[in-house]
DNA sequence: AGCCTGACTCGGA
DNA sequence: CTCCGAGCCAGGC
């Protein structure tokens, strides 16, 4: 069931720093896990406590993904909010948001 | 095993 | 810049 994937991703998910946003496929990258995104979204999605900082995994688009329950996404926005991340137009401005990590300074430049 | 679905992403139109 | 289709993975039927 992968759960060590989880718990690697969960690790990556805690290195975010405050104010800062990642997306599914940057934390899927620093995990080990290159080009399985999706996987991230599943282990979020499996969360139940706020131990981790779910709320600053955005998709590469800069927006809060699709949820099932649309409640959940608002939430997302208004934590990130509180914490200083601008929005324009539902939507951030990666260039400008990014979490960079100083040790492994693989931040996909895309 | 086959098929569908989902907190994803990329490349082409 | 937005839309689509295809690729990817784990789970539930």
């Amino acid at each position: 069931m992968t759960a060590d994937a989880h718990a690697r991703i969960y690790a990556v998910v805690r290195r975010i720093r405050r104010g800062r946003v990642a997306t599914y496929g940057q934390v899927a990258a620093l995990a080990g896990f290159p080009g399985q995104a999706r996987l991230v979204g599943y282990a979020l999605a499996a969360l139940e406590s706020d131990a981790v900082p779910w709320h600053r995994v955005v998709n590469a688009r800069g927006e809060i993904s699709p949820r099932a329950t649309p409640a959940d996404e608002a939430r997302q926005r208004v934590l990130l909010e509180a914490e200083g991340i601008v929005f324009a137009d539902n939507r951030i401005e990666l260039e400008r948001w990014r979490w960079r990590p100083a040790r492994e300074g693989r931040g996909r430049t895309r």
